[in-house]
DNA sequence: CGGACAAGCTGA
DNA sequence: CAGCTTGTCCGG
């Protein structure tokens, strides 16, 4: 390879976000490659860049300045593709993506070694699936399915991704892949190793890793929200690890006990996997109904559950109560008046904070605890959060019950938690609590009709996290308990029969109908400078147009999702703020 | 983004 | 008309 004279740099300004030309001083053109992080000067200012070509054709009437510093190892070509398919893809910023694709701190690249598979084989079903090459794989493996064991069938196959949602999957599928004796990298911190042709594990950045020997990617639990950027661009990593592998004609296996929408649809057949094992991992779920019983006397606490609680507790095992909404209340109604407690300033309800205060949820106001109507001060809680039903349920109990919700530091073994035999949470502590005995949703109907598109699907992910902590590996399934009105609920019907799939079928028939993910592409346009984007954008044929909603944002829907991405990527983007969600979690 | 430079506003 | 603010342009 010849050394190059000139160089093209991608530069890291995000509102810049193009590639200069340099000159390479001859003592550094021993040190490019493409995707080579170095330092350029960039309108008087020195800014760190990627080398994006080799000897590009000079541009007329400029003379190139040189280029000032070679930091390190970046991103090959065909990761640099990836990213400028993101950019596009998610309406984002090739930089954005091409910082995603670098090594956190500096490196110095090792030597490209021989692959080295694990001493186990790893799981069969894996082996069979690659073995069917190129295209996406679909696995259902069961509730209590050990990430491990696809990884090793992975490696054992050459140089693979692997792609795990949570912290915790990617430290015991790293050690273990290790122990088993596998070139193994962790990302985003052994880039190097991942670039001598290590198996890379990591969470979703790991999509962006080196892999020049790249023979498979896999993703363990394709359904988790976690995989997706929930900011903006509302980058998913199952969907760039399909378009990766479809890039380098290797296979990508999509692994979850609840496939999503999106990896059925991409999925060359039906999901593959073993029921009985399947049937086997499932939890035991019980459902008490809550329509034809007094809720006034048992509040969120139906006298089947409080049943369940104590069996639970005299087998010495934990209790977690799950309830989506933080607090005292997110409803009060005066007892002397019966109205509802609502704002002085803009009329809409207001819910009750852990210190007692009333605040208005849309426009933040606060006031004393107080009815504006008649004055009086006893109110009546309709709607509990998590702060009151803790004390609800340890006057229950007559124990000690300890909260958890997302706000607080998450840590798998809290120390918060140690002694304490029942917890109440939101949906975070499912992430937070390791085993349990039975898990109750108290208001799975919140879960149900929630509304985002996605909800049907999300509740029933909600049941498999339940499932993990009152199963795992070697133990018999413990129970998830669904209090609900709508107990002939398809979600519901899944959950009980342990039949993901039977609930695919009529959720894909609503996406199509109200033109939802992944029937559609969905882009939601917001912020100062939405309103000249817009403008800008016009109506391209075949995208659809909803807005402004009260929150000055626009909705841009299309059947053929290329329509829309091509008409937001020709829009030269305006001045001031904009923010672009495609296809995010929630529409709303 | 942030520097350069141009066009617009103010005050003596 | 200097001296300053505000706006627009563009980077190798």
């Amino acid at each position: 390879m010849t050394s190059p004279r000139a160089v093209s740099v991608h530069v890291d300004v995000p509102a810049v976000d193009r590639a200069f030309d340099y000159r390479v001083p001859e003592e550094l053109a021993g040190r490019i490659r493409s995707g080579t992080i170095v330092r350029v000067d960039l309108a008087g200012r020195r800014v760190r860049g990627w080398v994006v070509a080799l000897d590009p054709e000079p541009p007329p009437g400029v003379t190139l300045a040189p280029l000032r510093q070679v930091s390190g190892p970046g991103p090959d070509d065909d990761v640099q593709a990836l990213c400028r398919w993101a950019a596009w893809r998610w309406a984002g910023r090739t930089a954005t993506f091409l910082r995603l694709a670098s090594p956190e701190r500096r490196v110095t690249m090792s030597a490209r070694r021989e692959h080295r598979p694990p001493r186990s084989r790893g799981e069969e079903q894996v082996a069979d699936l690659l073995e069917r090459g190129a295209g996406v794989h679909l696995l259902e493996y069961p509730v209590d399915g050990d990430p491990l064991e696809v990884a090793l069938a992975a490696a054992a196959f050459g140089q693979s991704i692997v792609v795990a949602p949570s912290a915790g999957t990617v430290t015991q599928v790293g050690t273990g892949l290790r122990r088993a004796g596998a070139f193994a990298a962790r990302w985003p911190r052994d880039f190097a190793a991942a670039a001598a042709g290590a198996t890379v594990v990591g969470g979703r950045g790991a999509v962006f890793a080196p892999a020049p020997a790249l023979r498979s990617i896999v993703v363990i639990d394709e359904h988790d929200e976690r995989l997706q950027n929930e900011a903006s661009p509302t980058w998913h990593a199952r969907e760039l690890a399909i378009e990766r592998a479809r890039r380098a004609g290797v296979p990508c296996l999509l692994v979850s006990p609840v496939p999503s929408l999106e990896a059925r649809r991409a999925a060359a057949s039906g999901p593959v996997g073993d029921r009985a094992a399947f049937r086997a991992g499932w939890p035991t779920v019980r459902v008490v109904d809550r329509r034809d019983e007094d809720r006034g006397r048992s509040g969120l606490f139906a006298p089947d559950l409080v049943e369940q609680i104590r069996r639970t507790l005299d087998a010495g095992e934990r209790v977690v109560c799950v309830l989506n909404r933080t607090g005292r209340a997110r409803l009060l109604a005066c007892r002397s008046c019966g109205g509802l407690l609502d704002c002085e300033r803009c009329g809409a309800t207001v819910r009750q904070e852990d210190s007692g205060e009333l605040v208005c949820a849309r426009c933040a106001t606060r006031r004393p605890r107080v009815c504006r109507a008649c004055g009086s001060t006893a109110t009546a809680n309709l709607r509990p959060g998590v702060s009151t039903v803790r004390e609800q349920l340890e006057a229950l109990v007559r124990e000690p019950v300890c909260s958890l919700t997302g706000g607080e530091r998450p840590g798998p073994s809290d120390p918060a938690l140690d002694g304490t035999r029942v917890v109440v949470g939101t949906e975070a502590v499912l992430h937070r609590v390791d085993r349990a005995g039975l898990v109750a949703f108290l208001e799975f109907d919140a879960e149900l009709l929630a509304p985002r598109y996605r909800a049907a699907e999300q509740a029933l992910a909600l049941v498999v996290a339940a499932g993990r902590l009152t199963g795992g590996r070697g133990r018999s399934p413990g129970s998830v308990l669904l209090q609900t009105r709508a107990p002939d609920h398809p979600v519901v019907r899944a959950a009980v029969r342990a039949d993901p799939d039977e609930l695919a079928g009529a959720e894909w028939e609503r996406r199509v109908a109200l033109a939802d993910p992944p029937a559609a592409t969905v882009a939601v346009v917001g912020r100062e400078a939405a309103p000249e984007f817009m403008a800008r954008l016009g109506l391209p044929a075949g995208v659809e147009r909803v807005g402004p909603d009260e929150r000055g944002r626009w909705v841009l829907r299309a059947e053929q999702g290329s329509l829309l991405l091509d008409a937001l990527a020709a829009v030269e983007r305006p001045p001031g703020r904009l923010r672009l969600w495609v296809d995010p979690a929630r529409t709303g």
